[in-house]
DNA sequence: ATGAGTCCTTGATTCAAATCAAGCCGCTCC
DNA sequence: GGAGCGGCTTGATTTGAATCAAGGACTCAT
């Protein structure tokens, strides 16, 4: 994987141009990260701001008991780490690969250092930031405000936005049911009893597909339970 | 209440130097809310950036069902609206004034514009949106992570950062629960249980004394519970 | 193949917090 | 004064989701 190609097709970066482009490549450090490898720990140091080339990160929390709460995935394109790089604080969370994962660092200091003299690379940066706050006030919206059925149904109707009405699950069903802060067992529930309602549908091929965008909307904004 | 008082009382604006500062200044709207006023609602267009001057502004998400979330309470010196704002869209929340409110609105154009011509004020806001990023992380690993007692632990703990041991609550009580995500009652009985304990204590001016840090602080880890 | 290890589903049970309900202040407003 | 109201506490009950438990499907390594 090549440093210039991830900075490129890095959403954040990708608009750069050029005396800066060559002044972050200057910077950048590759890393590989194996499949299962801890890529930093909570409270530890930040060491920057990482680009993901290809594989699959994973962020997330631990309570003092062990219980993990997933912040989020990191797929190729998408960074993680800008907050506390640019926030100056430490690791607010863990990060782990998921997969076998190819990531762009730009070192703390050296980072820090060309946002003071970059004003574009500044503007672009404070989109993407607005962006990331808007992800965490959804997800305070979704726990806070909707049951495990609104919160199913909301993850659906989002996961199926690009491809019409079939959606194919990312990712294994345990974690995607922690990321909505539910266990397994009550994700596993409460699909079936969208499908016994006849809102989803299994297809063929293991994927699912919706029935009823509508039926589905209500039961996200917690109009009347599906029992 | 004065706009020049307002921007230099502001932690986000404090450092803005000269030429922004007029600039900033000379777009500046003084508005006043009396209490109980309904700033903007959820979806609306996002009118800019408001600085409170003075009085308490409360933001909130609405479930389709009427449930309300709190999600921050901004103080004078404060800011809200910017993510909106800086990230173009429309408000994600409702905002009320709690009482008497003297604002300072940035109106959302000229404020893009100036962020575009002013490296300084882009780099304030980067540190500023840094810091509201952090704030829901942590507002999303409490609300996952802790149970009742986990949760008004860590705030006492916040709450009395300042003051040694003593805590007075701010607002109603009832508020406080719902920032917690909890219901006054069980926000009340915690209290109580906190105080049988022998981990909190009350005052005879209708505060709160934190009589074992350390006990407390491992009911906030979710460390053995109280019974 | 065989066995171990996930993941997923489904059922039974438990549990924490919400809801429902009642009573008690401390107010403001006639 | 006292009627009315909102906030707070405390008790009883309900409920939604977690936990505990068991079985099935699949992969992978031997």
């Amino acid at each position: 994987m090549n440093a210039e190609a991830i900075l490129h097709d890095c959403k954040l970066f990708s608009r750069v141009t050029e005396p800066s482009r060559s002044n972050l490549l200057g910077m950048a450090v590759l890393q590989h990260f194996p499949s299962g490898t801890l890529i930093f720990r909570q409270g530890e140091h930040c060491p920057g701001l990482f680009l993901v080339g290809a594989g699959l990160v994973r962020v997330f929390v631990l309570s003092a008991t062990g219980k993990q709460q997933i912040l989020h995935q990191v797929v190729p394109g998408d960074t993680f780490a800008e907050v506390a790089t640019i926030g100056q604080f430490d690791c607010p969370a863990f990060a782990e690969a998921v997969l076998d994962t190819d990531c762009l660092l730009l070192p703390n200091h050296l980072f820090q250092h060309a946002l003071r003299e970059d004003h574009q690379l500044c503007l672009q940066l404070l989109g993407g930031l607005a962006g990331r706050v808007h992800h965490f006030f959804e997800l305070v919206e979704d726990i806070t405000l909707r049951d495990a059925a609104g919160r199913v149904a909301r993850f659906m109707l989002n996961a199926a936005d690009d491809n019409g009405d079939r959606v194919l699950l990312p990712g294994l069903k345990k974690d995607l049911a922690n990321q909505l802060n539910l266990t397994s067992e009550t994700f596993s529930r409460t699909l079936r009893r969208l499908i016994d309602a006849g809102i989803l549908a299994t297809t063929e091929d293991q994927a699912l597909r919706i029935v009823s965008r509508q039926r589905l909307q209500q039961i996200s904004d917690g109009l009347f339970p599906i029992f």
